[in-house]
RNA sequence: GCGCCCAUAGCACAACUGGAUAGUGCAUCGCCCUUCUAAGGCGAGGGUUUCAGGUUCGAAUCCUGAUGGGCGUGCCA
């Protein structure tokens, strides 16, 4: 079924065809035929500003150009009239009875209301949220997680084929860091006291996987606190002490005093454990993923290694210092990077090379990577290396996310996963629930700096704007339930035969903005904006509830209940479906 | 220093990607519950879109510069 607004372009598009052939603008002008929805009632249902783009091609003002276009502009049964206004704007007035049968689409359609095939089934993937798995994920990581699910819902209604994956760190010094931490703690358990190491990880969730070990461990890797600070280098507490270097030091210590066999247990222990503790956390927000891509599965299988061979093969790796360098400044990056050390580490950067090369290795025709702005210096370089590796370096998209700023007694609160200070998304779950959350990380554009008061989502919860939402949802519902208990019938094909008798401002008002649930699906899809979402909601609640003031819906006629029941019905259908896009619930009762 | 992002009502944010009189929520001030849920509706006030230039029929949106803020600028992740 073509929309309205598509309707018109067609309309305007052989319009187009008839002003070439009268030779009024040139033939080989394409010009882009922009119809939008107007702002105010007065200008009509839908506006083009064609004249005035065509007015220095046709060599006449706007309005005489305006002229011309609306002589010959087709009838066509939807169109009541067309008016021209302002400096040339041609309005176009539809047909109250045509805005009615977006009502039927919807019922007919249901959840599929609102899909496009804009993505013609490209397939893309979605990563997201990738948190490093050395702590519970916090509120900054609680925005990229709503914003990802959101535009993979949305790419989905789109037409594209989606997958969504988390790419794990589970290699590398940190998570050697956080293993070391969680056998100090197991030591401390045991009774040894010592100074913890100032670069350690200190958030009681270590605790709890040191509880863990000691019951499955007994004092196995128990080690006394002389032994394993022998000989480390001092903490920056001390005089001439550094942080970096005592944290190295108890990483070697901890190999050396475990063995490789307990130092993997301890390893992996810490990595299972925090690991499933998000996915579980993510589970509950709501937040799924088809694929979570573990890094050290990319080393083991050597994914890195020919990555790297292939830069060499293309010539943009060279040796400084010991180092292996990439020459990303062959592509415009500010200057060649480090891909593996000299001490013969690889770098996380390399890691990166080898993910995206194996992304698109598996096939996918666009890959979104959701990063939080603070990364953003990344991505010169890895669009680099695509482009070295000669893949497709325009399949990458990268959307920042910037960081919610966090406020608590109008002071803003410092994160820091290391220190253990930090607001995690669990807790913001328990304080103002699943469904405000989502919707509060998502009404805001990703690029936006975001200040998010928890005070005012906990104490005054209803000034959320989600709960205005799904209250539209529940007070349809509400009257559905009300009509049968009443003892009236619904009946849906009645219902339809009755629109042509709905004709209140309000319920114009109502379809008028059902109509552009289609259209702000496809907008919001290409441009990764869920915003619009939310904002599109807030605007067919508004005009739900205004209608609700304003007529009664449980009435004795037939038709009009009928009629009534029947547009509302649709009204559900799509906040139903807008809020499941923004993984927000529709309850029936609120 | 250099690079990227941001700046819109008291506060938090939109503005269909260059369109008509810049909107929405909160806060402030009036009204509307004997009627399907007042977590609602109707109305009012509040603006030199940070500043200065430029581009054109037309700029919050594009270009240049200034100011203020965030981030980046590691052989960290």
């Amino acid at each position: 079924m073509f929309s309205m607004k598509q309707k018109i372009a067609q309309i305007l598009a052989d319009v187009v065809q008839q002003l070439k052939a009268q030779k009024i603008i040139p033939e080989s002008l394409t010009p882009r035929v922009n119809v939008e929805n107007t702002r105010d009632k007065a200008h009509g249902d839908f506006a083009t500003n064609l004249a005035m783009m065509l007015t220095k091609a046709a060599g006449m003002p706007p309005r005489v150009l305006a002229e011309k276009i609306v002589a010959l502009v087709a009838d066509d049964p939807i169109v009541e009239r067309v008016e021209i206004a302002g400096p040339g704007f041609i309005n176009f007035f539809v047909k109250d009875s045509a805005k009615f049968a977006v009502v039927q689409a919807i019922l007919e359609q249901q959840e599929a209301f609102g899909c496009c095939d804009v993505g013609q089934g490209r397939s893309v993937l979605v990563e997201f949220v990738s948190a490093n798995p050395t702590g519970p994920l916090h509120v900054g990581h609680g925005r990229g997680a709503a914003y990802g699910a959101s535009v993979a819902n949305l790419l989905e209604m789109a037409g594209f084929k989606v997958s969504k994956e988390y790419y794990v760190n589970d290699a590398g010094r940190q998570m050697d860091i956080l293993a070391t931490s969680v056998w100090l703690r197991y030591l401390s358990l045991c009774g040894e006291v010592f100074d913890f190491p100032s670069n350690g990880y200190k958030g009681d969730y270590i605790y709890a996987i040191s509880e863990s070990l000691k019951v499955q461990f007994g004092d196995t890797l128990k080690r006394t606190a002389l032994e394993v600070f022998a000989g480390v280098f001092p903490d920056e507490a001390q005089e001439d002490g550094d942080k970096e270097k005592h944290i190295d030091d108890l990483i070697v210590k901890a190999k050396n005093l475990l063995g490789a066999v307990h130092y993997e247990a301890v390893f992996n222990a810490a990595v299972n454990s925090i690991l499933s503790d998000i996915k579980e956390d993510l589970r509950a927000f709501g937040v799924t993923f088809d694929e979570w891509f573990s890094e050290r599965a990319l080393m083991e299988t050597g994914v890195i290694d020919a990555a790297i061979e292939r830069l060499q093969v293309a010539d943009k790796i060279y040796e400084k210092g010991g180092a292996l360098w990439f020459r990303s400044t062959d592509y415009g990056d500010e200057k060649d990077r480090v891909v593996v050390r000299e001490n013969g580490l690889k770098t996380y950067f390399a890691s990166d090379i080898a993910y995206h090369f194996n992304k698109l290795e598996r096939g996918f025709d666009l890959l979104i990577d959701i990063w939080g702005s603070d990364h953003h210096g990344y991505v010169p370089r890895v669009k680099a290396a695509m482009k070295a590796m000669e893949t497709n370096s325009d399949a990458l998209e990268v959307l920042l996310v910037q960081f919610a700023i966090l406020y608590k007694g109008g002071e803003k609160l410092a994160m820091s996963t290391r220190s253990g200070q930090f607001v995690t998304l669990r807790e913001l779950r328990d304080e103002v629930g699943c469904d405000a959350a989502r919707f509060f990380y998502v009404q805001r554009k990703s690029e936006q700096h975001m200040d998010f008061d928890l005070d005012l989502a906990v104490s005054k919860s209803n000034e959320n704007p989600v709960y205005y939402i799904q209250y539209a949802h529940a007070r349809i519902c509400r009257v559905l339930r009300q009509s049968e208990e009443r003892g009236y019938v619904f009946d849906l094909p009645s219902g339809l035969a009755a629109l042509e008798y709905l004709e209140s401002e309000q319920e114009v008002q109502l379809v008028t903005e059902l109509a552009k649930y289609p259209e702000i699906i496809a907008r919001a899809a290409l441009a990764y904006e869920p915003h619009q979402i939310a904002y599109y909601l807030k605007d067919l609640a508004h005009a739900l509830h205004s209608y609700y003031n304003a007529s009664q819906f449980i009435v004795e006629d037939n038709t009009i209940r009928h009629a009534r029941l029947t547009l509302i019905l649709a009204v559900k259908q799509v906040l139903k479906n807008g809020l499941s896009v923004l993984g927000v619930s529709a309850p029936e009762a609120m």
